[in-house]
DNA sequence: TCTGGGGTCCTTGAACCG
DNA sequence: TCTGCGGTTCAAGGACCC
């Protein structure tokens, strides 16, 4: 579900030659949408839209729909204006989680040597699967006929000798299609993109090299390091620099360390009372609790998210004096940082709590001083119970009251 | 047109410390 | 004792990715 710019001109053959083009990146093509048409196959061929409900965003878009100008990311009032015609899908995560496992599992037999960036994309190191498979084309070619036939949903697949020039390739082998850019045509490919197309460069670093006359990778490559040091800071121009040479070192990660757990909701309606955010703020605690104890972590820092009904936005962040997973300190450092914000007259649009700086549990850490151990087994067997009956069957009181509406009927997900 | 939610990384400025 | 200075840490915010 790439966002990058993509040019014409760089979706052309690039060469036969795949000798070192050993990395691979695996993309589903407009992957929400192809899942829903597995199931919904009477909605083949017209405009469909997933995502998008009220104060939402499009998460995906079928190519019928993209021709109307529609895209991830989109506001969904104007994707509704550009395509009134086109069927709005809500989304089911869980059916695409199911997908995306299958996918994955796929690859999994191509090389152990996988690294999955999202739920629809992954990089491939297959210089170990050659031998046994044929030549890395040969692996993509087998790639995307097996996805197919075993899953129903089209991969596009990117061949090169690293990440970042196999991400790119990918996204243009879209829809369904194959690109391998030979090592000795990397930069030749590199240079004939728009300088958005870079991994790293968004709307604003656009903007910052566009008002300088700098449009294309090209371009980007030429300009001297400390020109681009100032414009967008010692580390992205540094890196920048190097991706538009084809200079990217970065290896296969199959295994990857969270840093920070979070969950954040934007209301129907803005709120301006902090009795009800603070509500919020302790369901949030007891499910970013839930994962740090899921995945056998402790927090060391609680950091809040506050968007206001303008789209201003703040955080706070508050370091803990010994690391946690027990939802009742998450929320009470959560409730404290709230506490020292205003609340606006026009109400709060946004509230997110997240958790960061997470440590391995076990041996090693200290629990808290003043931890209340029955606090801390009472959130254990919640757990357990949750396990076995669902993660809805227990809440604490707090969130059972009388308006199980208002903290249920807030979440962005119920929205609509 | 009106902007989700889950994340990571970087920069900047303030606070702290020796 | 006070001040200046450089290094480090922390907090906040912004940009970016999918």
């Amino acid at each position: 579900m790439s966002r990058s710019p993509r040019s014409a001109a760089a979706r052309r053959s690039w060469g036969q030659d795949d000798t070192g083009c050993t990395i691979l990146h695996v993309d589903m093509d407009a992957f929400f949408v192809s899942v829903e048409l597995l199931d919904h196959p009477e909605l083949r061929g017209r405009p469909v839209i997933v995502g998008g409900e009220l104060r939402g965003v499009v998460a995906a878009a079928s190519y019928e729909a993209r021709a109307y100008g529609v895209h991830s990311a989109m506001p969904a009032g104007r994707a509704r204006a550009l395509c009134p015609q086109a069927v709005v899908l809500r989304g089911r995560h869980e059916r695409y989680t199911e997908v995306s496992r299958e996918v994955m599992a796929i690859l999994s037999e191509v090389t152990p040597e996988l690294e999955q960036v999202s739920i629809d994309e992954a990089f491939l190191d297959v210089a170990g699967a050659v031998r046994r498979m044929g030549s890395p084309t040969e692996i993509g070619r087998w790639i995307r006929r097996e996805v197919q036939a075993r899953t129903g949903v089209p991969a596009s697949v990117g061949v090169a000798g690293s990440k970042h020039v196999a991400k790119l390739a990918s996204t243009h082998a879209k829809p369904d299609g194959m690109l391998l850019v030979p090592l000795d045509a990397t930069v030749a490919f590199l240079h004939s993109l728009p300088v958005g197309a870079l991994w790293g460069v968004g709307e604003k670093s656009r903007e910052v090299l566009e008002r300088r006359g700098i449009d294309t990778v090209a371009e980007l490559a030429a300009t001297p390091l400390a020109t681009l040091h100032r414009m967008l800071g010692t580390a992205a121009g540094q890196r920048l620099h190097e991706l538009a040479w084809g200079q990217d070192p970065r290896q296969v990660q199959t295994r990857r360390a969270e840093k920070s757990v979070g969950t954040e909701s934007t209301f129907a309606q803005d709120i301006t009372d902090r009795g009800t955010l603070e509500r919020i703020l302790l369901r949030q605690a007891h499910e970013c609790a839930a994962r740090l104890r899921a995945g056998q972590v402790l927090t060391a820092r609680v950091a809040i998210k506050v968007r206001h009904a303008d789209f201003t936005t703040l955080s706070r962040s508050h370091t803990l004096a010994a690391p946690t997973d027990l939802a009742h300190e998450v929320y009470t450092a959560s409730r404290d940082l709230l506490a020292g914000v205003a609340i606006p007259a026009a109400g709060i649009r946004l509230l997110g709590l997240r958790a960061e700086r997470l440590i391995g549990g076990g041996e090693g850490v200290q629990m808290a001083l003043d931890e209340d151990p029955h606090q801390a087994l009472a959130e254990r067997a919640m757990d357990g119970v949750r396990a076995r009956f669902g993660p809805t069957v227990l809440q604490p009181a707090s969130l059972l009251d009388r308006d199980r509406r208002s903290t249920t009927a807030t979440r962005a997900g119920d929205i609509s």
